[in-house]
DNA sequence: TGTTAGCACTCTAACGAGTCGAGTGCTAAC
DNA sequence: GTTAGCACTCGACTCGTTAGAGTGCTAACA
């Protein structure tokens, strides 16, 4: 059977009235939609049809139809290319949103905060965000100061100016020469070099380079190494978790619990940001309906990521996650302006 | 009426076997407990006075009895004067607790995840720490390096070790003399400073000494003052929130979305946190029931707070969030032991 | 052959009556 | 002062009924 013209405006009218009402749908309300003009018999045998097709389910036999996941993803792959077609227009109507954003973000974190908030606030679905990260981190400076007699502080800045700090104690004092040295050796050494590169030949290497103070040297470089190497998961930020209890097909204990706890471990988001950026380059925006999900428990949920470029080769991702009933027209127009807004202001900066 | 010993038998029963069911306790439950020998007849009779006296409360007519937010007060005053009392005992079971910790936290932000996840999994309830923090912040050490031509990266360790970073962008490219001479500047000038004592007329002061290079030089400045006093909201993590979903007198929507939000916004925390610590001075552990929680969405919740120590004047706070119907028992002696984990643990650093 | 009107049928949600049981308050006896 | 006994209260639960929304099917129509 084929999904013609005529089915697939009642398809889109099903899913569209219950995207509104969150009930389901029965084919009298459907008869009654301008545009159509087809008796409630008719849309019964077409939806009848689109039930065997799989695109609708009926809850019980006396009940109206909702969509099913093929039913959703039907929709949303039309709303796509909708938006792709569009892309002028859309172009236009960016600016609409700059008062979403701060005006002057002076860090990272509070910029990033704001986002979510923004994006949670504009959607009524539960935001996240991905603090930009280098695809391949490269070290760019690294600056050893003494702080205290055998304390040093270790600043360590890689591409993208992300900044990461250690403190360093060491068993005897270090005199200016040595950090000097150390400092040179260090840079000289490893700057440019992705961090997945520092192995343990090249610390090795660099060891018997520091000759005699190879003890000292050591634990500094054993240090920064594992500072280094230490921050490997990624920053997440959310915000409106609390807005999941607005849906009640999501706020009974068990999903909403489900739900919180992923909010709070922030360990399936992560998971989420990776899928998402393993995918980057296919698409703008990407859309998870129920099964499709990366994670298993947010099965009853759609998850809306895309990603944005801060600079060449970094990428960060924002997401929303709401019911599957979801807004998507709103939500892929607000993805899309937010994510535009981004990179132009980074590219700004 | 006074509230004579068997009055206080029979309101400790109430609670206690409120606090395992969770449902309203009724005479008949109570006669049966060992060590009264008592009628469910005369326990009725002084059940009417203990409501009379505002320590139980009746949900209807027909039904058994639950605790009053007094009657939670008078129970948990009670408990924390046992615990009083057997301080020596609990000294020794300390160690018990020790597997609960990390044996090498190599990193501030670790170990309190750590305690916080460990916090709710021994309790069962929502879980909070609060980063340590100075009373009186002063700064201890101030480094400038120069990363690229126009860009310059400043290092700021306050007392206790905490490290932040700004990046400066300049007009024009600084040299080397310039750069050491303000590294002097800055150490000399705010040193042992308390963050709050930071003022304009000092700052004028500075950039008068700085003399022919003040351009640049206020630029660096207020970089600097900006990010010392940037970071002024402290930093909460949390852990379990979903245990809320245990309890069904909070899990309903309303509820639970207050709370979440708060675990969420972090805000309310916070002002939970600034209220423990201004009374730190006077107990170890503080209990909130109900009404008495410093804010107001948690009024149907219990939140028990205590501080813990890392050196002389840097205080944190951990807190667990729950029922009223709280297993304070459990809850304290496990705060108890943390508390005094975490203070040995930091004295020995 | 596709569309439509009509009708019997199904199923859920909502309501109300009736029942059960836990628990109370009161009274009278011990 | 304590207790046994009893009538009373009230929520939780069950069950049957009803109303209404929606369906599937059939027969008539264009």
């Amino acid at each position: 059977m084929a999904l013609d013209d005529r089915k697939k405006k009642i398809l889109l009218a099903i899913i569209r009235t219950y995207l509104e009402t969150g009930e389901p749908v029965g084919s009298r309300t459907i008869s009654k939609i301008e545009g159509l003009d087809l008796s409630s018999a008719t849309i019964r045998n077409e939806m009848a049809d689109l039930v065997d097709m799989g695109y609708i389910l009926q809850p019980h036999t006396s009940a109206g139809r909702i969509p099913s996941d093929k039913g959703y993803r039907f929709y949303v792959d039309q709303l796509m290319a909708e938006k792709e077609q569009k892309l002028e227009e859309r172009e236009r109507e960016a600016d609409e949103m700059k008062d979403m954003l701060v005006e002057k973000a002076d860090r990272m974190e509070r910029l990033l905060k704001q986002v979510a908030r923004s994006l949670s606030a504009n959607t009524n679905y539960a935001a996240m965000i991905s603090a930009p990260r280098y695809n391949i981190n490269r070290l760019k400076f690294i600056q050893l100061s003494r702080m205290e007699a055998n304390r040093i502080v270790a600043v360590i800045v890689v591409e993208g100016n992300m900044i990461k700090n250690q403190i360093i104690n060491i068993d005897e004092p270090i005199d200016d020469e040595t950090l000097l040295k150390l400092n040179m050796l260090l840079n000289t050494t490893l700057n440019g070099m992705a961090i997945e590169d520092i192995n343990l030949s090249i610390i090795s290497k660099m060891k018997q380079q520091a000759g005699e103070q190879a003890g000292i040297i050591s634990e500094v470089i054993d240090a920064v190494a594992e500072s280094i190497k230490a921050d490997e998961d990624l920053e997440i930020y959310t915000s409106g978790a609390n807005n999941i209890f607005k849906y009640p097909e999501l706020a009974d204990n068990e999903r909403a619990s489900e739900i919180i706890t992923a909010f709070e471990e922030k360990k399936q988001l992560t998971d989420i940001v990776y899928e998402t950026l393993s995918h980057s380059d296919e698409k703008g925006i990407q859309v998870y309906i129920g099964e499709e999900s990366p994670v298993a428990n947010m099965k009853d949920c759609s998850v809306v990521t895309a990603t944005y470029e801060l600079d060449e080769g970094i990428h960060g991702t924002i997401g929303i996650i709401g019911p599957k009933r979801m807004d998507y027209d709103k939500v892929l127009s607000t993805m899309k302006k937010l994510t535009n807004e981004l990179d132009t202001m980074f590219k700004k900066n």
